[in-house]
DNA sequence: ATGTCC
């Protein structure tokens, strides 16, 4: 008579539920008659030395199994730390309680170093928008967040302000004419762009990043949506600057906010899921999985996450230099930095990974830009390396009302009118990215006042955004 | 942020 046995007698002798479970009643079921002492026996043995029954007729696919089954990534939580550990934060009157939440639990994480919160902390997925994030030998994708390598650039021109408001029009035109805003899109046949980062050795690291190689050649230059941004305004500089070598004086100049667009978007999402199915985090802390920086997984999301910085550092290049020769100027100066990615830094005398989630890198010297809104002023600052704050500060004012709380309070009129009063165009943007959604940038600059020096002031006069809905070409 | 499933 055949020897039956069933998933509990598997699970008694310390075979775990999943493939192996499977493979093991199989390998049961085939076996010529023996005793079912023998058979626990022996399915005991194999699971114990997998690696002797490689050979073994019956076995060999129960010992593949089990063998795949010991190398995979350990399946179990990884506990969080208990004790409580302080973080900096600045401008707490104005960071809403959700994001204290978040860094809260970042900060129990077994690889986190240091923590800190800039004024213009909102919520986000795993680490806030607003939050920095020190770490040892662990990368987070969700520390860096789905738009790796979005960034401010500044061109400051030798063109003076009134020559803008004298040919408002050909600087509407331009404007227009070389940006392109919207989820997806990108330029296509003769329109497209070229750059060196489109030939880059690391879209071969895998397969998967080498599929979205195209997609990247084609949104070159592009702006994508949401809160992104290209506009001409005047930079006011109220003393000379030595370091940029410019006068004291206003200047037309270009600011731009935009990221990686699809590639990063795409990389983000692939590593995030990744570092889930190995790093397994109690629910609380999901969303911030980390891979080791020495693992293969870690490796390909740092190559990744550094293609598609340079990607989106291409992009406003791009943009740059077909405005540049639109308008017939000439640079004096270009300061551009990246506020979604993370770095090797020091701190505190230690080498660490830096996540800046919707943070400006302000080292002791880094210029910086920290835009307000459509009508308020933008900053160029220095930073002043405050290890407290992990050499950062905020990356713009920060959200005060949620994109739908900012549709249904916010007239068109309202809208219409803070333009005006502003002197503002508006290209394109929806009641979502209207000023008042905003905090007030003055408050939050005052609460980083030991973060960062001013350096000068940039007020938006014409802005292109992308269209409510997305839906523009 | 992103054609919201690689």
């Amino acid at each position: 008579m055949k020897t039956e046995i069933n998933g509990d007698d598997l699970l008694a002798i310390g075979y775990t539920e999943g493939r192996v479970l499977g493979e093991a009643l199989k390998a049961a079921a085939a076996l010529p008659d023996i005793t079912r002492e023998e058979l626990l026996a022996l399915l005991t043995k194999v699971k114990q030395y997998p690696e002797n029954f490689l050979d073994d007729e019956h076995m060999e696919s129960l010992a593949t199994a089990l063998i795949e089954e010991l190398n995979k990534p350990v399946d179990t939580t990884i506990a969080l730390i208990e004790e409580k550990r302080e973080y900096a934060v600045y401008g707490a009157d104005y960071i809403e309680e959700g994001a204290g939440k978040q860094m809260a639990i970042a900060m129990q994480l077994p690889v986190t170093v240091a923590g800190a919160l800039m004024p213009d902390a909102h919520q986000g997925y795993g680490l806030p928008i607003g939050g920095v994030l020190a770490t040892r030998n662990a990368i987070i994708p969700y520390g860096v967040g789905v738009d790796i390598g979005c960034r401010m650039a500044l061109s400051v021109f030798d063109i003076p302000a009134e020559h803008f408001y004298e040919n408002e029009a050909i600087y509407k035109r331009e404007l227009i004419a070389h940006t392109k805003f919207g989820a997806g899109h990108g330029f296509h046949g003769r329109y497209k762009a070229d750059h060196a980062v489109l030939d880059r050795s690391e879209f071969n690291i895998t397969p998967f990043v080498k599929n979205l190689q195209d997609k990247a050649a084609s949104q070159l230059g592009s702006s994508g949506g949401g809160n992104h941004f290209v506009e001409w305004g005047i930079i006011e500089f109220e003393q000379r600057d030595e370091v940029l070598n410019i006068e004291k004086g206003k200047y037309l100049a270009l600011l731009s906010h935009s990221g990686s667009r699809g590639l990063g978007a795409t990389i983000a999402g692939y590593y995030t899921r990744l570092a889930k199915d190995i790093c397994r985090l109690p629910k609380e802390a999901a969303n911030l999985a980390y891979l080791d920086m020495a693992s293969e997984a870690g490796q390909e999301y740092w190559l990744a996450m550094n293609l598609a910085g340079d990607y989106a550092s291409a992009c406003h290049e791009v943009i740059h230099n077909k405005l540049t020769a639109a308008v017939g100027a000439r640079v004096l100066a270009k300061v551009e930095n990246h506020h979604n990615f993370a770095w090797k830094e020091q701190w505190h005398g230690e080498e660490v990974i830096v996540h800046r989630k919707g943070a400006t890198p302000a080292g002791k010297d880094v210029m910086g830009i920290i835009p307000g809104s459509m009508t308020a002023p933008g900053f160029l600052v220095r930073g002043k390396g405050n290890e407290d704050a992990i050499n950062s500060a905020s990356h713009g004012a920060g959200r005060q009302l949620s994109r739908t709380k900012a549709i249904q309070q916010i007239s068109q009129q309202d809208m219409k009118a803070v333009l005006k009063e502003h002197g503002v165009t508006l290209i394109g943007a929806g009641l979502d990215e209207a000023p008042m959604a905003y905090k007030d940038i003055h408050k939050v600059m005052a609460a980083q006042h030991d973060l960062v020096d001013v350096v000068a002031r940039f007020e938006p006069k014409m802005v292109r955004m992308a269209d409510d809905g997305s839906k523009e070409d």
